[in-house]
DNA sequence: TTGAAAGCGCTAACAG
DNA sequence: CTGTTAGCGCTTTCAA
């Protein structure tokens, strides 16, 4: 574990040189160089990222909120995220959240301790307030949620218009009684898709029925299950439900055949994220992708832009639909 | 943003004490502490991780190392990896390879130049060369994957008896003509799911029939669907398969009902690992279940107490075979 | 119980 | 092109 001192002295040279062949940004002669790079090789050094961080006051660490790592949604941005960090010879500390003030404080702790650089919120859960007050003093992003009007920048969807897309298409193919399983409307982004769902039934002059609009806590599998048994209750059944996460439509979905109804034909159902679970169910799942990758390395780019002190604006990225079998079987 | 400079002059005491304060294992006197306690509040002092860490030269950050975020089968692991590490004032660095040695090396990189106190490798892809190697001078911990006889410890299951105990399930039930869905030989574990595998069928004097054992290079949906299509178009074919991961026997599920086959009437799966997703599928599959977060746990522990210089054994954990539609429909 | 001072490993300003 | 030196923020002897 030599340190860069004992690299100098072996080389004959001052750690100011080795330093600055190890950063390469200064000039050294090519015979000093040399000579560095045998002392480098010959005492097997690596350079500690502890004494440079503390001198930099940097930590090239940045934090990613995510309430739960086991929500698939997540794998694509965290994946733009790390690629674009690493290039940038950033690492990423994946926290999860679980919606937990508790736990968000761990992580919050982390950048005010500096053991962090900034952080890429993707928890809707998220203390807005804290957020706010940390944004004053830390490069923080908000990727793919945010609570609008809080002065953070965000990557995100256009979700009243995705969720527009999703409905349209379930009435050009027929659809009328189109139920929408919703998450809790505290969400921006939850009001933003029950607005895309009412603006496609107005348009096509559908009445709105406010027994075909169903709101869940979570995002997951079981409130699928649970709220498509409700569905099923319905004096007036519907003949669709768009869902605004695949998790929930996959609940749907095996609700459904419990109930020994046919998708589509019983039931058409639309899923919203395109996890990549979504195309392993029988029938593969019709759903909107968002762009995940590219909301990563975009909030991977905002944020070490906003590090390095820049400023940074908002970015709407566009959505797709993938029509598969529970649509159109 | 004070330090702990401002701090001590704020108090009128010295940074040692202000230091003593914040880390209370040293004896200050009530006043004292009381000053310090009225100087940090009033400057909103946070002391910086990067003065500590190189003081003490450690980073309190681990490394995990897994192949792919994406697979279901690590969540659990990680919890447990986390907490525990969360309850020791560590943070973790989780670390997707894509089982591609670049990106291997740039994780292994962070440990060699102390941006990480340690890894829990849980890539069975991981090159057990420079894995070996780094040991000598960090701290290192496999995890449900081990290369075996290189010198690390590790915390796994005991694939072979896990393997015995599925496939025995089948024959209880009734099934002769069990076909194995195994991955790549290279893995020590695939050898030993292969051995509980024979062992259960010789035990009832079941004829091992080479035809029914297959391999994929990879643990997937697509790898599991493929190799059904196999297994359908056999000669004799068999009425059960062991998938030795659930991604592998989801695949196989798919691809069964897309050959208007029937489970568990027709054809009989078992999976691995007992992800998320086992119970969301039609039907919802019987599969091994593997003590996943006390796995984590258990390896953050042993990795912790590495890193604190102490000598930890290898641990073997126990398994459960959680039966399911998928065979007893 | 407290303070002074050294030093963890590195970078950068300045001088030569 | 290279060396000297200060200092990033902290912990920990050693003395008082």
């Amino acid at each position: 574990m030599a340190n860069i001192q004992q690299v100098a002295k072996q080389a004959g040279v001052s750690v100011a040189t080795v330093s600055r062949v190890l950063n390469g940004k200064d000039k050294v002669s090519t015979k000093t160089k040399l000579k560095v790079e045998e002392a480098i090789q010959y005492l097997n050094y690596e350079p500690s990222m502890l004494g440079r961080n503390l001198r930099n006051s940097e930590s090239r660490i940045v934090l990613i909120l995510i309430p739960s790592i086991s929500n698939p949604f997540y794998f694509e941005v965290i994946k733009g995220i790390e690629n674009m960090a690493l290039s940038q010879n950033y690492s990423i500390l994946l926290c999860e959240t679980d919606s937990k003030p508790e736990k968000e404080e761990i992580y919050f702790d982390l950048v005010r301790k500096k053991m962090a650089d900034g952080i890429i919120s993707m928890d809707p859960a998220v203390n807005v307030e804290t957020l706010k007050e940390l944004a004053e003093n830390y490069a923080i992003i908000q990727c793919s949620e945010y609570g609008g009007g809080i002065g953070i920048p965000y990557v995100t969807i256009d979700s009243e218009e995705a969720s527009y897309h999703a409905v349209k298409h379930l009435i050009q193919i027929g659809h009328r009684k189109i139920a929408l399983m919703n998450s809790d409307e505290k969400f921006l982004y939850a009001r933003e898709r029950r607005m895309g769902y009412e603006r496609a039934l107005q348009e096509r002059g559908i009445p709105l029925d406010g027994e075909y609009i169903f709101y869940t806590q979570e995002l997951g599998f079981e409130q699928g299950q649970q709220t498509m048994k409700k569905i099923l209750q319905l004096q007036d059944r519907p003949t669709a439900v768009f869902a605004v996460s695949d998790l929930l439509a996959i609940g749907a979905l095996k609700e459904i055949n419990a109930a020994g109804l046919h998708v589509p034909g019983d039931m058409a159902v639309v899923g919203f994220d395109k996890i990549d679970f979504s195309n392993m169910t029988n029938p593969a799942l019709t759903t909107v992708a968002q762009p995940m990758y590219k909301m990563g390395t975009v909030a991977a780019r905002m944020l070490i832009e906003k590090i390095q002190g820049k400023t940074v604006d908002s970015v709407v990225l566009g959505h797709e639909l993938v029509i598969r079998e529970s649509t159109t079987g």
